[in-house]
DNA sequence: TTATTTGCAAAAGTTTTGCACTGTA
DNA sequence: TACAGTGCAAAACTTTTGCAAATAA
């Protein structure tokens, strides 16, 4: 059995929520689907799968994937909700393509470094901390030996 | 007369744009008000001060501003819209409090070196980039003294 | 004069909610 | 059985847009 499925079982039982068909069912579709999805992405590849489950449950399913650990929610540049499918332990550090809107996660453990300089100075507890860098991606800059940096 | 309502004019006689009271006004109004707004704050002081002026024009209004460079849109964790008001070249990283949700920038060259450190490693050609911190600020944190880091 | 801007109200997009019914524990 | 979850449709928000009237250049 996947382990987000287990996870989220956990979950559940933890909080007292009930299994059911449709957690489950959203949760595998939302699984197979490429990684930083809109609600509304999620929400058709659902119906396109499973015409009779309803969209209010695919909003809260999202919410409770959050919840359980097994996704994270990001509002980049534009505003627009979207879910991560986060593997490990999550960097939170993303590279967003501004030509093709593809978005890649990175670690580096400078980030960290960097963050508890900034919050020892100002007196700030960090909880967790995000960097987001925009620009192009590898495939929308062009061919390699192009003139780079 | 400040330097922002005239950089509006600049770039409204560059862009072809006109002059109108209203956007002098709300331009104003915006700068009155504590950083990291959202659209509906603005809105609601604008309301408050010249009631003739309506709500899509704050909206405009706003978008304008952005594109003029007087004014930054953000969408911090809830995702909500929020205009900052950039004092010089803006850092672009944050400090964002989870109990008071207060929002306050900070610079620090160490972050341009971890971007240009990633962005060389991935083929990435970055265009511009952000900090998020999120947690407690000082004033939430309690009084100096205590048991800190 | 002429094209832009405004205010209004309607529309569009996104997310939440009330409620009767269903299904899990 | 009892209570959480679902589906639907309506409501609540947020943002955009069409259009006639007003206004800047």
């Amino acid at each position: 059995m996947k382990e987000q499925l287990k996870a989220l079982r956990e979950h559940l039982r933890r909080a007292g929520l009930k299994r059911t068909a449709q957690r489950e069912e959203i949760l595998r579709i939302f699984l197979g689907l490429e990684d930083f999805q809109t609600v509304d992405a999620v929400a058709r590849a659902v119906r396109e799968q499973d015409p009779r489950i309803g969209q209010s449950t695919v909003y809260r399913s999202l919410k409770l994937f959050v919840e359980a650990g097994l996704a994270l929610e990001h509002h980049f540049l534009d505003g627009k909700t979207c879910f991560e499918r986060p593997s490990g332990p999550s960097p939170r550090n993303y590279l967003v393509c501004t030509s093709c809107q593809k978005v890649q996660a990175f670690e580096d453990r400078l980030v960290e470094a960097v963050r508890d300089k900034v919050c020892r100075g100002l007196r700030f507890a960090p909880a967790f901390n995000r960097m987001e860098i925009y620009g192009l991606c590898a495939e929308c800059r062009g061919p390699l030996g192009e003139d780079e940096d």
